[in-house]
RNA sequence: GGUCUGGUAGUUCAGUUGGUUAGAAUACAUGCCUGUCACGCAUGGGGUCGCGGGUUCGAGUCCCGUCCAGACCGCCA
């Protein structure tokens, strides 16, 4: 061993005592007549002292030619410290240093090693590795450590067994771009990466495994977020004989025996919204349900008054906004320009003040008496001092852009408080969405959803009304997860990829495998996939999932510090059998 | 594919209405300092104002294009 200690475990114990110590050079104060130098390794920081009168002259001449991240080797006596240091953990103690030797220079780092650093995004993912030595991303790294080592005994613990599966893989035309990998041994051929190991786990269950887990990369090429990157972990999960309801309980008893062990936090259980009920109250199918400002409807109220706008529109959503009746002009107007971004893409904004003195004060005066906003601020709940928000139009527009603006006002209101955490299940998922562009319908959840039993006859006559046995696991207004029950039966699944626009011929050439498979007796089996990167961030009070990842990706899906991706050499492409490329 | 924001010292940023030699903090170097821990003090070096073009007597500043970065929309079964 190249040392005796840590630099984070030294304390008036080991008094007296020689030690060794290892590390990086964090900081150095020279005062002339004494040197201390800040030994920093992943445990800690060690004080070091080198004295004109106690150190020998060679050593202390060295340490005069120390640099910051220079790694050291010290030999010393730990002494107690004149004036102690109760911030750190070894600030009782110092180390008079005997012997000094450095193990490797270092250049200056082109930014600080320290919790508030002065790097910027670019320049610390370029450096990641000078980035991780700073203790804000060595410590997700650790609590991403945490999390995975919980998942993994909780469900082996439940009797689900951790399983490797495939990433050389088959492209499939559904879903999310592929990333492809060409193949050298057959000639014009390509493998995908998985963007998720949704066939084999069901193989599996088919298989006798009946509780199938992994924490696996998956890939999907497109594009980036603050939230997404293009390979991310899951943990993927399989059950057989069980029923939509075990899945829920199983990981509604996950994500709380993590919230609990993580963050000391005791959840009852989870909500239930049905799709429609979610997007009708809150706009989206992930609420962040930690504030109210639900969506209310005042068709009732407000229409027919003779307010065109109202009147023509489909349907008249409003939001009440506590205490914010004082709103100036100035800045209800920049609530406007909000919604009409083209992200959000309303046509307007109509507002109503419900002033502290119980009178009202609108951008629709003219139109409406006293009694109609009476009966407005009743529906909407509101209290003496809010600001209504209103909008009209086509119905599942606005709920989107309700849904944007109450989460928007949530952020500005401060109520999508960090340190709260509120899950929830969303069920009842439509199975199919009807394209208009293709004019065919997409797989809401994927290809292998089953139906509800009560809506299968749907299938024939409505398809686009039929509900699936899907779930989405929502964490404070994150899709953290989602999952269903599968079809089990080779012939509803022939009938979905022929509604999905499959022909015979493509759905065996694409799927063969897994409807022959339905054929050897295959019991009925469903789960959920979580993604791990999100989840480990929100628990660590974040959203942005790069700072837990030990290496990401750029927003254009490039890793700075190695160059990936880049161009082939001309002799590889050529073995590759790719002769011909558009670049 | 689209919208928005940004790019100035090693780094993080400021730079007014277009006008003298482009600043601050920090980092770095040198010197001083008898207990520091965001040490302090003094001095010093450090700039392709992302790149290309244009307007102008004059551009870091205005215009056009382009590249890069970030956030978002589309996309993500």
């Amino acid at each position: 061993m190249l040392r005796t200690h840590t630099c984070g475990e030294l304390t008036k114990t080991q008094l007296n005592q020689e030690v060794t110590l290892c590390g990086w050079v964090q900081k150095i104060r020279n005062k002339g007549f004494i040197v201390w130098i800040d030994l920093r390794d992943r445990f800690g920081i060690t004080q070091l002292v080198f004295d004109e009168q106690r150190t020998s002259k060679e050593v202390f001449q060295k340490s005069l030619g120390l640099g910051r991240e220079y790694v050291i080797q010290i030999k010393g006596k730990v002494l107690e410290r004149e004036s102690k240091n109760s911030n750190l953990l070894t600030g009782e103690i110092e180390i008079m240093v005997e012997k000094l030797d450095v193990i490797s220079k270092s250049e200056t780092p082109p930014f600080t090693i320290e919790t508030e650093t002065d790097g910027g995004e670019e320049l610390r993912m370029k450096y990641r590795y000078l980035d991780i030595r700073r203790d804000p991303i060595r410590e997700n790294l650790i609590f991403r450590h945490k999390v995975t080592l919980e998942i993994r005994n909780f469900l082996s613990n439940a009797n689900f067994i951790d399983v490797e599966t495939p990433c050389l893989i088959k492209s499939t035309p559904e879903g999310a771009r592929d990333f492809v990998v060409p193949s050298r041994i057959n000639p014009g051929q390509f493998y995908a990466l998985p963007q998720s190991p949704q066939t084999f786990k069901q193989l599996l269950i088919i298989g006798g495994i009946d509780r199938y887990f992994q924490i696996v990369k998956c890939f999907r090429d497109e594009d980036l977020r603050a939230d997404r990157q293009p390979e991310f972990t899951q943990i993927d999960c399989e059950m057989a004989f069980i029923t939509q309801d075990d899945i829920l309980i199983q990981f509604e008893e996950m994500i709380k025996h993590l919230l609990k062990k993580i963050k000391g936090i005791e959840i009852n259980s989870f909500p239930r919204l049905t799709y429609s009920e979610s997007m009708s109250r809150f706009g989206s199918d992930k609420p962040d349900i930690r504030f109210g400002m639900e969506l209310t409807y005042l068709d009732d109220v407000l229409k027919n008054k003779g307010f065109d706008v109202f009147d023509k529109s489909e349907s008249i959503i409003g939001i009440s906004i506590p205490e914010a009746s004082s709103y100036t002009r100035k800045e209800i107007d920049s609530l406007i320009e909000w919604v009409k971004k083209p992200q959000i893409g309303s046509k307007g904004l109509i507002w109503i003040k419900y002033l502290s003195d119980g009178s009202f004060k609108s951008s629709i005066d003219k139109f409406f008496t006293d009694d109609d906003f009476k009966k407005t601020v009743e529906k909407t709940k509101s209290k003496a001092g809010d600001l209504i928000l209103i909008m009209a139009g086509a119905k599942k527009s606005i709920q989107s852009q309700m849904g944007m603006l109450r989460l928007e006002m949530g952020e500005r209101l401060g109520l999508r408080n960090p340190k709260l955490y509120a899950p929830l299940w969303i069920i009842d998922f439509p199975l199919l969405q009807w394209n208009e562009d293709d004019k065919r319908y997409y797989a809401m959840h994927h290809p292998f959803t089953s139906p509800k039993t009560e809506d299968i006859d749907l299938l024939d006559t409505d398809p686009s009304s039929v509900r699936a046995n899907a779930h989405d696991l929502i964490l404070n207004g994150n899709e953290i997860g989602g999952g269903s029950i599968r079809i089990h039966d080779s012939k509803l699944q022939k009938k979905l990829f022929s509604l999905l626009g499959f022909s015979e011929k493509k759905y065996i050439e694409q799927f063969g495998f897994l409807i022959d498979a339905f054929k050897y007796g295959a019991p009925p089996h469903g789960g959920i996939a979580i993604g791990l990167d999100r989840l480990v961030a929100i628990l660590g009070g974040s959203e942005t999932i790069r700072d837990f990842i030990a290496f990401p990706k750029n927003n254009s899906a490039r890793d700075v510090m190695i160059d990936a991706p880049s161009k082939l050499e001309t002799d590889q492409l050529k073995e590759l059998n790719l002769k011909s490329l558009n670049k």
